[in-house]
DNA sequence: GTCTATAGGTTGATAGAC
DNA sequence: GTCTATCAACCTATAGAC
């Protein structure tokens, strides 16, 4: 996960990401790509063809089509890095879920097409996998978040003192990769419970607030 | 999603699976390289090498790569459709939920990589997409079950009224995706609260029986 | 039904000019 | 930093013997 510009060591290296606009344009034209295609069609010609830019660069700036890959979900996960505690403008936790989940959804969509590319190349998965671990994302990044927010609410005496805030959580979370999920695979989402429905249910876990 | 064997058409096509040593051997050869390397590392001349067989057979039986791959996925799912209203031999809901979620995990832990395999390319996704809805499989068969399950229970009052039996039902399986998956993406399914956990949680979405 | 041999087509990656 | 041109490696699929 360490080479990712050509200019590993060796004195003056240009400040600020180099000139980056073919680089930036080939990262892209990479998601999209597996987005609409999958990472079968993904060819370094066709991304070439699709960034507007040689092929060439793209062995300049990533090394091989490996890299070209890491770089690409590293920067897809960046949302999800920089995500922080969500600020939720009220106290009715369905409305505050309901937040919450979008948010999440929204993150997976575009993820998720690069967390399945991934799984198609066992150095792929290993590598993605080193570094999800190293920088604790995963699934888990969401669903703290998600119990840190109940856990206040609880402590704000909002949500029954026995609740295990943490499961809810990963409730909440799962049903959200299960709805992108289906919706990426099987292409309906209709079939399964609204965000509305599944939340309102959740809701019911949370207890009569003091009485 | 049609021609799997050669023999279309034509008179007095051999009844049963033709002879199919060799054809088991590609199938169980192709799932076995999906879950170890991915779809990318799926070649035909190292299937043909894993099944002890010739490359050529890998044609004849399947026409083509595509075509095996759908029929692998279609071996792998054949699970899930001969999956019946599950037989939970208690009134212990705790226990019932968890033997029904250990069932879909199982069966996730071997059908994910090849719905992962699928992803990769958009022939493959749509053909996938489609036999799933046609034969109304994909992880509404999973909920519609669990909901079964639920709705007996909660007819037979053991289980409050007013409780949405779907979304609960989709909650379990929600989480029984997200554990698997995590699994086989991250690699540790120990930052996730515990499936005894979280269905300890869901449970308690289920109320009070009477009293 | 299964095999061997091979044709034909892509693709990843390099070299070198600008 | 970016491009064009090029090559060796590899893979899918076919043809034909057994």
């Amino acid at each position: 996960m360490a080479t990712e510009t050509p200019n590993s060591d060796k004195a003056p290296k240009p400040r600020g990401r180099p000139s980056g606009r073919v680089r930036d344009a080939i990262l892209a034209a990479t998601a999209e790509l597996l987005r609409e295609q999958g990472v079968a069609r993904f060819t370094t010609p066709e991304v070439a063809k699709r960034a507007g830019v040689a092929e060439g660069s793209i062995f300049y700036h990533f090394t091989d089509r490996i890299g070209l890959l890491q770089a690409t979900f590293m920067a897809g996960l960046e949302p999800l890095r920089s995500m922080d505690r969500p600020e939720v403008d009220n106290t009715d936790h369905a409305r505050a879920l309901e937040q919450i989940a979008k948010g999440i959804e929204q993150f997976l969509d575009q993820a998720m097409p690069v967390l399945f590319a991934a799984q198609s190349d066992v150095r792929l998965h290993d590598a993605l996998a080193a570094y999800l671990n190293e920088e604790n994302l995963g699934p888990h990044r969401g669903i703290t978040l998600t119990a840190a927010y109940l856990a206040r609410e609880q402590q704000a005496g909002r949500i029954a003192a026995d609740v295990d805030t943490e499961s809810v959580a990963m409730l909440l979370v799962s049903s959200c990769f299960l709805r992108v999920g289906q919706h990426q695979i099987v292409g309906t989402k209709h079939t399964l419970p609204s965000r509305k429905r599944t939340i309102a249910t959740i809701v019911g876990l949370l207890g009569t607030p003091a009485g």
